[in-house]
DNA sequence: CTGAAAGCGCTAACAC
DNA sequence: GTGTTAGCGCTTTCAG
């Protein structure tokens, strides 16, 4: 097979009869080149299917820019610490190439921490923006905030409602809920209701949790209209949660349970101690506590979001936009992966 | 935060009062450099965290290196022919980059054919080989042949055992056959049995269903000990396997049926046919056809070998190996990802 | 054994 | 408006 050398900015200045400054100038429309030359020369470039070397423009441009990141403490919880690994990992690759990331953490407990945060993240002039926006309205603040100094902004894991970011990364949270639903229809027992259960520390912070209930309702409406489904609020202590859980068994029989967050281990110790194994039980995420009660089997499946992954991908996304210059997908929404305890070991290599 | 300049080669030289020359040839072991000055060299380069600049390396090597590739011809097969996407997808990407990629086709039903394009792929002279070896022996041979020609090797979906090339990515056949054990055991009715299916014009290309077999069997003895089993081999032409469902049928009381290939779609359609919605399905990959069945219930679950991204990874991991000489780990296995009706769209952005 | 210098393809600063 | 030129950090001759 024919491989010819494929054409350089010097090609189409020869072809053109110009310099490869105008050239260049004419191909990224920086000022002052006569309207006929920038004609000829984006047409020969065209002709000669000319591509721009990504490899030599970011070896020139030596452009240190710095991207703020404001996520939820790693400390915390092992969700986000997944996330900041994500980060952490792909971070160093670009400081290379004079892109940095400086990252700035609040307290998903607080929405005081998430404006504090904000603000320092806002006076270190950052040249970009990524932030995980737990809450609605200090994200809105922040995101107005890069608006008013045109940063580009990319959300990841949440988004704010009626905001145009660069792009989303995430996963759809109301088709998981939808997926949650499949799931216990399919392996829950026929008789029994089924119980959508969230917490209340993470309800007033994220917006996620609703739709995931709005989409598991709307599977059980249309495919399994007979099913009678539960919503309850548990509180975020543990005697409180235990007896609530105790009370709505005592209530109702339950034969599949959702847990819209990744607190799904919570619910599964006390079926464990209540030796109640046979009742399905979804949630979500790969976390080390929600591993152990899958593998043993009081976790039915687990629906990853994959937070390292979304963090990659945020940081990835900036570096495309940044250093090479790429149009964005305004969304990038991730599979919503199925894990049971035998796929589980694949998904961690 | 501090952002430091990462250092240069030219700081090494600088720091251990030798030229840049000297610095690299240290660095490399390129010949011809007195032992003492290497140890300082590689001292202070330890000492400051130099890390070589990828971008600047993979400008100056404009290496022009060519990878055979041999793959099953995309236009018999549509889960090759998502595996040919994802290679055309990202070779124009490493073009740019003087990485070349050839294709070579082959028969999937004819080993002549295999044996014929390994001939002409090797006397293409490639710098290297990425295969997706579905014969043996003849792969064997090409395994050979490269490694007489010190070429390096890429095996995805399928590996020869008893190879060490640079890399093996694709799933892992065994743990799939577990995990579609453990599906069926979770849905499909308490009585009855479990169906193994093979179609034949697979059987005797591709190790990978008696891996899978073995998985599933090995799920079902240690978590269902109770559940009989059956295997078959399904003829590969209409009439024929229709008729031997129609006998399996007859004869067993069948609640679950495994298909180790991207068939799964004929035997739904039987099921279909004959009004058994009931017998839970679950079959390989995301084909057009597989993917209609799971949308209407027929199948319940694809296991997504993911040709595509299988391909892209290939192709990476080489640009990897070549260009940045980085050191490559042996085997990639790709997540198990179950697929039903309800994520089916989340993995098809 | 080592240093000097050219050049990969592109951008940006500076002349004219 | 356009041409020229100096690098980005590295590899690779080519002299010495």
């Amino acid at each position: 097979m024919k491989k010819p050398d494929n054409p350089r900015i010097k090609d189409i200045a020869r072809l053109a009869g110009v310099s490869i400054g105008t050239v260049d100038r004419a191909l990224h429309n920086r000022g002052r080149v006569a309207t006929d030359t920038k004609r000829r020369v984006e047409e020969i470039a065209r002709q000669i299917n000319y591509k721009p070397n990504l490899i030599a423009r970011s070896l020139v441009r030596k452009s240190r820019t710095t991207v703020a990141i404001l996520v939820p403490d790693p400390v915390q919880d092992e969700y986000w610490q997944q996330a900041y690994e994500g980060i952490v990992n792909v971070m160093s690759r670009f400081e290379q190439h004079g892109l940095f990331f400086d990252t700035f953490f609040y307290d998903l407990d607080k929405k005081e921490s998430f404006a504090g945060s904000a603000r320092k993240l806002i006076s270190s002039k950052p040249d970009g923006v990524i932030m995980a926006p737990n809450f609605l309205n200090e994200g809105r603040w922040l995101y107005g905030k890069c608006q008013e100094l045109s940063l580009p902004v990319i959300m990841f894991d949440t988004i704010i409602p009626e905001t145009n970011p660069l792009s989303f990364i995430g996963t759809d949270s109301y088709q998981s809920g939808r997926v949650a639903a499949e799931l216990l229809s399919m392996t829950a027992k026929k008789g029994g209701k089924f119980a959508i259960l969230h917490f209340d520390e993470e309800l007033l912070n994220s917006p996620h949790m609703l739709e995931k209930e709005r989409g598991f309702l709307s599977f059980i409406k249309s495919e399994c209209p007979k099913r009678d489904c539960i919503v309850a609020v548990l509180n975020n202590k543990k005697r409180r949660y235990r007896e609530q859980l105790r009370k709505m068994f005592a209530a109702n029989r339950i034969s599949g349970i959702f847990v819209s967050t990744s607190k799904a281990y919570r619910v599964g110790s006390y079926l464990s101690c209540m030796k109640m194994k046979k009742t399905v039980l979804v949630g979500y995420d790969l976390t080390s506590r929600n591993e152990t009660l899958l593998a043993d089997g009081t976790i039915r499946f687990l629906i990853n979001q994959n937070p390292r992954r979304q963090a990659e991908v945020s940081l990835n996304t900036f570096s495309d936009y940044l250093v090479y210059r790429e149009t964005i997908k305004p969304s990038k929404f991730f599979p919503i992966e199925i894990i049971t305890r035998t796929n589980l070991s694949s998904y961690k290599d």
